[in-house]
DNA sequence: CGGGGCGGTGTTCAAGCGAAAAGATTTTGC
DNA sequence: GCAAAATCTTTTCGCTTGAACACCGCCCCG
């Protein structure tokens, strides 16, 4: 059930989001005052009282700027996780470092523990097609020992792509998930990048 | 590049992310000051000066509990996405209404627009499994009128489903992307609940 | 061995800021 | 139509809070 909120009281509450995203922190009843052109800055702290009073916002008494929206406390942490450039889940390609923006998600919902190093890549290529990871989606992979049958970010022989880890007879090699594309045997080295723990998908 | 930090500032940090999450402002100096028992205002103020100057945080001068990260800032709007139960990809079942949960995350990074009457559901069934769209997936579906080849979250006769929206001589129906599903041909309604806008997984 | 960063103590001051008391006017909901 | 909200103004009070100054011990590094 949504409380019933003024058109003024509407200004308010969007003015204290927009304040909270564009400086960090809740401005404070005089700053309101200010905005709002109001002469008093009790106009302002009543209307954070009613704002109270209907549960849209709670506050900490004597406190300076003390202003959080309820919604916000019970989200978990959220962080921001670093786009690395592409990956090639087709043809072999190398893997760009560079930072290419970042998608802010709350972490504890997806089981990311919090100290762990995860990163994102854009997939390109279809070669896990099978396992339902399709071009242009977004992978997020966390740095960590893989197991069996995880599906990893892999430097294999020079080379980032994202693969299946399977392990036959002791020895561990990628396999796509498409009949079209070949198994990648190690010839020297099999460097994991990371192990993928989600998967971001944005309809066109 | 990543500022080096000493075990107390880093000690600090922590406690300026704990308060931020738990309490959802940030602590004054007095407040940093009898958490960690300094006999001194002026230790807290140091410590927050020297992470301004390594960068790590920001500071808005005479302002109260004016401490932000600035990774904070340049992150978009975050949205909490209600999770209303779950929808059946595969036999048609009714929709719970509950809501269970929600998700967070960056809406601008979806290109979802603010307004927007967004909301999650988790996937049940495989009959959307050739658009890759697997049981267990968490689809995230905006309320607007369908465009031709979107997928749904249709009430057909009664119950809720999550299919493609097909229009063929002027007469729109459902179609499961899994060649063991027939076509959804609506008797009477056919009420489009959502649009599907982005898909997330969770990798077990 | 001397300087600079780190990590503090003690004190003082002024601005920032929430809060309360006492109205006035208008709108809204039974 | 009356009471309860909503939307303001003026004024005053006092805790909260950032900020500055002076000073101390420690450890590392060249």
């Amino acid at each position: 059930m949504q409380p019933i909120l003024t058109n003024r009281q509407k200004q308010i509450v969007e003015y204290l989001r927009m304040s909270q995203r564009e400086t960090g922190v809740m401005p404070s009843t005089r700053e309101i005052q200010h905005y709002f052109g109001f002469a008093s800055q009790t106009a302002a702290m009543s209307h954070l009282r009613a704002l109270e009073r209907k549960g849209v916002i709670q506050r900490l008494p004597g406190k300076a700027r003390a202003v959080v929206f309820p919604g916000d406390l019970d989200r978990g942490e959220i962080a921001d996780i670093p786009i690395y450039g592409s990956i090639a889940a087709g043809m072999a390609q190398d893997a760009e470092p560079e930072r290419e923006g970042s998608i802010a998600l709350d972490i504890t919902a997806l089981g990311i523990r919090h100290n762990a190093r995860t990163f994102a890549l854009k997939v390109r290529g279809d070669s896990m097609i099978d396992a339902h990871i399709c071009n242009g989606d977004t992978v997020i992979l966390e740095f960590r020992q893989p197991r069996k049958g995880d599906i990893v970010a892999a430097l294999i022989d020079g080379e980032t792509t994202l693969k299946r880890y399977v392990v036959e007879k002791g020895k561990p090699f990628l396999r796509a998930e498409n009949p079209d594309y070949p198994d990648l045997i190690p010839a020297r080295e099999l460097v994991i990048q990371g192990v993928l723990v989600a998967l971001l998908r944005h309809a066109a």
